[in-house]
DNA sequence: AAAATTACCAACCGCCCGTAT
DNA sequence: GATACGGGCGGTTGGTAATTT
């Protein structure tokens, strides 16, 4: 594996592979002087590499605490999850899992998983069944705010039709979603009619719970959310979101604090049929609350129930 | 057994951003 | 404010190992 060892004729830095010698150069160096000013470490070493090589290959692998291959199937979960959320964000993604690397994340997501899911051994999106017949959907943001994604003339103004989830199955789903990013919360939700279950011996009223979501655009433009990398979706404020995970631990992650508020933006709209005059420019900006449930399952030691694979059922009343 | 193909992954490249001057 | 520089990041390359034909 790797490559082989070359001196550049520009500048007579090696590139290539490290050799052993030159890995124990590279720990003595960082041993006494800390991480940082990898440019100087060529210079007081003789080490001939440029101080990006040098920082990759401490970063990559000779790191304390860094962890080789054997992925397990909860670190690959998790990857896929966060993958969905953040996109190709190596590096968040990267902290946190513990031991592992942006780069090997990378490699593992190309080399694996997205193998998998071209082989369609996982979904990339949550199945979903259909029910009853209305063409579009008309739910109401929470606040008055406005989630203006290109509704069609088709859609009637006024006339609120209800996304009835399955609680069961929607657990956790505003984070595994494809619209966890945009943390849309408290939303309506009417119990199933048409399903036995905890909700079926409900009153129909309007329960809120930190799983559901509310929307307003038509059903195709629905299920282009569906089909769609989140990443593409929105441009969330990854910073505020990562201190929102974070906390202020900086740490493990796994109990992220309760309820902080976050702001971001939709980029663009949702899907490829909504627009606007700008294209990319975002259309709307309004507050995100986020919650403990919507960010657990995004650590391994999380007790969660949402699994690969789980369908989401979305049934139209009419 | 040999050739071709695929998988894996270390390392490089170029862009971007923050900071120092 | 402009410029230079260092560091960080994501995308890509390229070499070896493993597998298939």
């Amino acid at each position: 594996m790797g490559r082989i060892p070359r001196i550049s004729s520009e500048d007579g830095l090696t590139k290539g592979a490290w050799s052993a010698l030159e890995d124990e150069i590279l720990v003595d160096y960082v041993k006494t002087h800390g991480e940082g000013k990898w440019s100087n470490l060529a210079k007081q070493t003789g080490l001939k590499r440029c101080g990006k090589s040098c920082r990759l290959r401490w970063m990559n692998y000779l790191r304390p605490g860094i962890k080789r291959g054997n992925i397990s199937g909860d670190e690959e979960e998790l990857i896929i999850r966060l993958h969905k959320l953040l996109g190709n964000r190596w590096s968040l993604i990267a902290g946190r899992l513990p031991g592992r690397t942006d780069n090997e994340i990378k490699n593992y997501w190309n080399s694996y998983i997205a193998k998998k899911a071209r082989d369609h051994q996982f979904p990339s999106t949550r199945s979903v069944e259909i029910t009853g017949k209305k063409p579009d959907i008309r739910v109401d943001l929470q606040g008055g705010a406005a989630l203006s994604c290109g509704v069609g003339p088709q859609l009637q103004q006024g006339k609120e039709d209800v996304i009835q989830l399955n609680p069961d199955h929607m657990k956790n789903a505003a984070l595994t979603g494809p619209f966890s990013g945009a943390g849309l919360t408290k939303p309506k939700l009417e119990p199933s009619k048409s399903r036995a279950g905890p909700l079926s011996s409900t009153s129909g009223e309007i329960e809120n719970t930190p799983t559901n979501f509310i929307m307003d655009f038509s059903s195709e433009e629905f299920f282009n959310v569906l089909d769609s990398d989140f990443a593409k979706l929105s441009d969330v404020n990854i910073n505020e979101l990562k201190n929102t995970i974070e906390g202020d631990s900086g740490g493990t992650l796994l109990n992220p604090p309760l309820s902080q508020e976050i702001t971001g933006t939709i980029n663009g709209g949702f899907g490829s049929s909504s627009s606007t005059a700008e294209g990319d420019q975002p259309n709307n900006n309004y507050n995100m609350v986020s919650s403990a449930d919507l960010f657990q399952p995004l650590f391994l030691d999380s007790n969660d129930g949402w699994q690969l694979g789980d369908d989401i059922d979305i049934l139209f009343s009419d």
